[in-house]
DNA sequence: TACAATCATTGTTAGATTACAACCATCAAC
DNA sequence: GTTGATGGTTGTAATCTAACAATGATTGTA
């Protein structure tokens, strides 16, 4: 291969062995990406599981979280309130969750889960949440540096 | 659980009781998911960018890496080859890929990028390849820890 | 009381996704 | 050359996603 001559420094050869921390940043962000998006997507398994399009299973697991408003829940998914309606009246026809008026304020309604829509928002998180063998059989210490690392990221702002 | 502290609500600096592996993982994949489906997630960005649906995008992204069949394609993106045929039909008749007749067996087809296709790909490569600002300001040694055992995971069987 | 604002719903439309059956062209084997 | 298998396409249908306008009920306020 051509070397170039030491002393022309102009635009230095991009090193082969150190990369950049832009680099090391990029390539972690597109292994995570694979990781979550293309090797280990278990939405087909969720929505086979529990004979439902993805984001009602979401929904589900939302509310399963505690009783919210309708405008919450559309806030949440990031749709707009009319599918989210046509959402819940799907889910309350399997009996998932309630509508209730709200007390205070008569205009809104609570959304809430009930005992069988529990049982399928448990059965979608076992199914979403479990990790994949590798990431489980992961020496201790990389387990730990993945866990202390991305659950701060996770829980900032 | 069965955790009686006796010292009642003493204030752990990381995780409060020793946790199992089990847990550690689960923690961990559980942030890797909030960041690429909840946090980051910037698919919305490139079906704006390009005006062409996720899934085409996708299609777009994996023929830019290089012509393969129309079946191979199915089974990349997960699909059936009909859905297949009119996502590449549209591709095509935007311009950003072309179908050409295999040589060595005329009853295949194969999809190549075009160069307005290429940009455009490039273009969706930018958007989801970027690492969010928080990742890429992780120090050094965090960043170099999750390339490690990240990339390694993704690259592994 | 009257008014504007808010919350949820209904209705409508368009496009995206997924699945399946049927079809044609081509290939490989007999 | 006939036959069966393969690769891709066409066509059809059901469902899901996504936007938007309009309505009714309720609220807080002028």
């Amino acid at each position: 291969m051509t070397t170039p001559a030491p002393a022309s420094k102009v635009h230095a050869p991009a090193p082969a062995v150190a990369a950049s921390d832009d680099e090391v940043a990029a390539r972690a962000w597109q292994a995570m990406r694979t990781l979550v998006l293309d090797r280990y997507d278990r939405r087909k398994k969720v929505t086979d599981a529990l004979g439902m399009s993805f984001i009602r299973a979401k929904a589900l697991r939302r509310i399963a979280a505690g009783p919210m408003t309708m405008r919450e829940l559309a806030a949440g998914l990031g749709t707009d309130p009319p599918y989210t309606t046509v959402a819940v009246d799907d889910l309350e026809r399997r009996g998932l969750v309630v509508r209730t008026v709200r007390a205070g304020d008569r205009r809104s309604k609570l959304v809430s889960i009930t005992p069988a829509g529990l049982e399928q928002a448990r059965l979608a998180d076992e199914i979403l949440a479990a990790p994949p063998r590798p990431v489980r059989e992961l020496p201790a210490e990389d387990l730990a540096a993945l866990d202390r690392i991305l659950s701060r990221l996770a829980d900032a702002p």
